[in-house]
DNA sequence: TGATCGATATGTCTTAGTTAAATGACAACC
DNA sequence: GGTTGTCATTTAACTAAGACATATCGATCA
């Protein structure tokens, strides 16, 4: 997909790009929204299914999430594959193959997506120039990397059971910070198979594991994917509190 | 330590912070270096066992590591403990605590460390006045990120042996990019608890684990901590190709 | 109406890893 | 010289999770 980027973008500037709902744009800062207008390439759409982004890409763009749902992973030589964590709106992804040589991980669709692009190579002059959005790109960097402390913590020392508790009920939180969670239930397009690779476990075991929290009332499983019924259940298992709300400060 | 930082800190600058050695300084861009030493407060001194930062305090400060190792790490309220990544001289640490509201994690010495104070409020001005420190800073914050994804992919989809080898091929490699590598042996100043704590085994299972290993001839085991022999052998059982060179690339 | 396929479900057996408890080695400290 | 404390090591009993085989279930399509 990396090669046809170009051709399948949309040309002409998103107004609702996951940006411009950062704090700078709160205040008006006209110019900066000009700049992004320029920075910004145009919408691009993606199916289920499809490699947004490909480990050893040297990918030209730069993304931010408009809609769906996406995962990161990364795999072993023989085939073993460990999703790291989800992509949700508001999310930036290929930063990594922005400011380092390649990507190290890839991205999939796990539904439709619309997806704001961004050329990669006018990244170090949106630094130059915006220097309130290179905060807020770190900022976004930061809580990437605090969200994979939590999940390796859980996937390193967590029983099965909890894992998958944990797993929907970060999952829960995050959509619903993102406004997806009506009625405080929530359809999550997931495989087994995901659920597996995400907590380190076979597809057998995961099984199981969710059949127990679907008895326990916790969720319910789905033709394709399952729902969350009730998130608290799952922090009582997961023992979690919930991400801490950490709004991203003005600059 | 959180509030005995700006007392303990040895008031002058320091020469030879890490910071120093990013791109902009190598084209000796001179009112950086002064900003950068008006914006450093001094050395610190960490002895070994110190909490530098702790899970939700909110530290003034930002540090870079001149020497010493340390390691990030987080707990369960039962005390089940993952330790996350490993901080050698370099790095940055505290950043999270800067850009989010708080620290998530903690992070502890493993030897006697020498930092590089700042303070973090001046953040943001930094990334103003000095986009091309902002673009390192998100380097290195992307780096972080990719070295949490190979130690996740690790914990949730290697054995025990492969693990074990890989943590220490990975470290290996870590130091040798920072000159601590010498007659291509290397002793890392770590407990079998750190290394359970980081694989996410028990500590008994971990013995078995390093005994193995040692068999092999990879590594042997010393008073406090063990000594990398053949790194080409962990290589080997962890099936990896260590990390890609990623050179910080000019702003 | 089957036929086929992918995904989910379940039972049995095996194994990798845990827990607990005892022991040894070594250094620090009165 | 004896006491204490911290790590490392080893054993044995136990259990969580994996492997494999097989069954079910629901789409889709001839």
């Amino acid at each position: 997909m990396k090669n046809n980027v170009a051709s399948a973008v949309r040309q002409y500037p998103c107004e609702r790009c996951p940006l411009q709902s950062f704090p700078h744009f709160q205040r008006h800062e006209k110019d900066e929204v000009e700049f992004l207008s320029e920075f910004k390439m145009g919408e691009l759409v993606a199916d289920i299914g499809t490699t947004v982004l490909g480990e050893g890409a040297s990918s030209a763009h730069l993304f931010t999430v408009l809609s769906g749902w996406a995962f990161r992973y990364k795999t072993l030589e023989d085939g073993r594959r460990q999703i790291l964590n989800y992509v949700l709106p508001g999310d930036l992804i290929g930063l990594q193959g922005s400011v380092m040589k390649e990507m190290q991980h890839s991205v999939e669709a796990l539904s439709p997506m619309v997806l704001c692009v961004f050329q990669r190579d006018r990244l170090p002059n949106l630094f130059r120039n915006f220097p309130s959005i290179a905060y807020d790109i770190t900022w976004l960097a930061s809580r990437e990397e605090q969200m994979l402390d939590e999940i390796l913590l859980s996937v390193g020392r967590r029983s099965a059971l909890e894992r998958a508790a944990y797993l929907f009920a970060f999952i829960f939180q995050r959509a619903k910070s993102v406004g997806m969670v009506k009625n405080d239930k929530l359809m999550v397009p997931l495989r087994q198979q995901h659920v597996a690779d995400t907590l380190g476990l076979s597809i057998v075991h995961t099984n199981k594991t969710l059949k127990k929290l679907a008895t326990k009332g916790a969720l319910r499983w789905l033709d394709r994917g399952c729902e969350v019924l009730d998130n608290q259940i799952l922090l009582d298992i997961s023992k979690w509190q919930g991400l801490p709300s950490t709004p991203r400060p003005y600059v």
